[in-house]
DNA sequence: GAGTGGTCTAGACCACCCT
DNA sequence: GGGTGGTCTAGACCACTCC
């Protein structure tokens, strides 16, 4: 006789929730049942419900608000072409009403994240700059740059509107080459609390290493994002395998 | 008087164990104390400590091994080039002893993936084969590709030892250009079982959209890594914008 | 058998929202 | 007040591993 293992109450309880949501049973911006209802229609304790909707967490798929239910959420992403220096966002990143780029700190760190290890980066410490990009008052990026402890004087009066990239560049940094690394990694502290989202919700990274024509001049960086708000797009042509575009800006689009 | 609201046992614990983990404290490899002695030891119920023991999960820095105990898990990660297709990965995938592809099933199937909607997916049946590629045993990439029903014949004898883009493009299939979008995720239930992670796992995704020069065949399909298994580098130079490379064809790193 | 972690439950307390 | 979900606990049961 084969030996049948039930799944667990938690994970049937999460599956048939999830296939209500998209198959649009719980519509978009609607309220879920109540823990209580949804335990007595599933038979199952109040504790079990509240396990399962706790690992749907990070599936971003529910908006839960205290003290009134659980949402469905909308699902729209930004789709980005990837460019050479890829923390700029082209025209929605201009300073202009709504301020899209805010400064959440400005400290002095060093770099601790292992994943600069692929770069060979310094080991001392560095000026730390932290800010947020927002696009129509939602928060998309959060980038964390390191600069040389030099230059603070030179371009902290430009913070508050661009990142820090941009801001070198309009004042005449000129660099020679970036190098990039794409990752996915469960959200840092700081960007649980930049985008409100929770513990070990994935984000897509890109780590990045500017490196001027001033051989002793290097940025490094990494900016964050919450995976369901946005994604980079690529396009190359096959026999030479040269990047095409980019061409579009920056689109929405459900996913 | 400033209203302080301290933050939940779960993650005081969760925070003192993670910091505990990066600062060696607990060693790669060594087993962790036993629930009970954690809870012993913060002075909180062994359910709390196993709640945020649960929540470590998806950063990837435990293994839980039933029975034994709870371990801290080797940090080690592949950095590939981001190149033309995506899906290669150098001589890490020539079939040879191991063999590194696995094809865990072939279907038919439609494209459901709402991500897909940023390319033009056809939304008929299409032949859909998974495989799973390995390096030194390890599950690396799981792959998803989706093909027109009437390749079957001309490939399938080909599948067992490459992925689909490479078999076909052995095969003489002539691709002019490749669409890729970059994301991040929790792992699809494929990927979990592939994987053997769990629930809500970051992961980092590659959608991909090869376009043959005959303009009535297109392969559209999706390949997922474990986050903290795989990232993908890419460099440029500035004034040009193109990319430089690839050089090296992927090379483990610590981070 | 004694240890491990995983599951499931009941029950209590809290903060929040709406009426 | 009565509703919501989030936290924390005690206790029971299970499957697993090692001695």
């Amino acid at each position: 006789m084969p030996k049948v293992v039930a799944s667990p109450l938690h994970e049937q309880v999460r599956k048939k929730i999830t296939r209500r949501v998209v198959e649009n049973e719980y519509k978009v911006g609607e309220l879920l049942p109540s823990v209580s209802a949804l335990a007595d229609e599933f038979g199952v304790s109040s504790i079990t419900i509240k396990r399962a909707l706790r690992d749907l967490q990070s599936t971003g798929i529910l908006r839960t608000v205290p003290g009134l239910g659980i949402f469905v959420r909308e699902r729209r992403r930004l789709v980005r072409e990837l460019d050479f220096c890829f923390t700029s966002l082209g025209e929605a990143q201009r300073p202009g009403p709504g301020r899209p780029v805010h400064v959440t700190s400005i400290t002095r760190e060093r770099i601790l994240d292992p994943a600069f290890s692929a770069f060979d980066a310094p080991t001392g410490t560095m000026l730390c700059v932290r800010s947020i990009l927002s696009i129509d008052e939602v928060p998309i990026l959060f980038d964390t740059s390191y600069l040389p402890l030099s230059l603070k004087d030179k371009v902290v009066d430009e913070f508050g509107d661009k990142l820090v990239s941009e801001a070198l560049r309009d004042q005449g940094t000129c660099f020679r080459m970036t190098r990039l690394l794409i990752d996915a990694a469960p959200a840092s502290d700081e960007a649980q609390q930049a985008f409100g989202i929770p513990n070990g919700y994935p984000t897509l990274r890109r780590l990045y290493h500017l490196i001027a024509v001033d051989p002793f001049f290097s940025v490094f960086g990494i900016v964050e994002s919450p995976f369901d708000r946005l994604a980079c797009s690529i396009e190359m042509d096959l026999p030479t395998g040269k990047i095409t575009g980019p061409r579009s800006t920056g689109s929405m689009n459900h996913s």
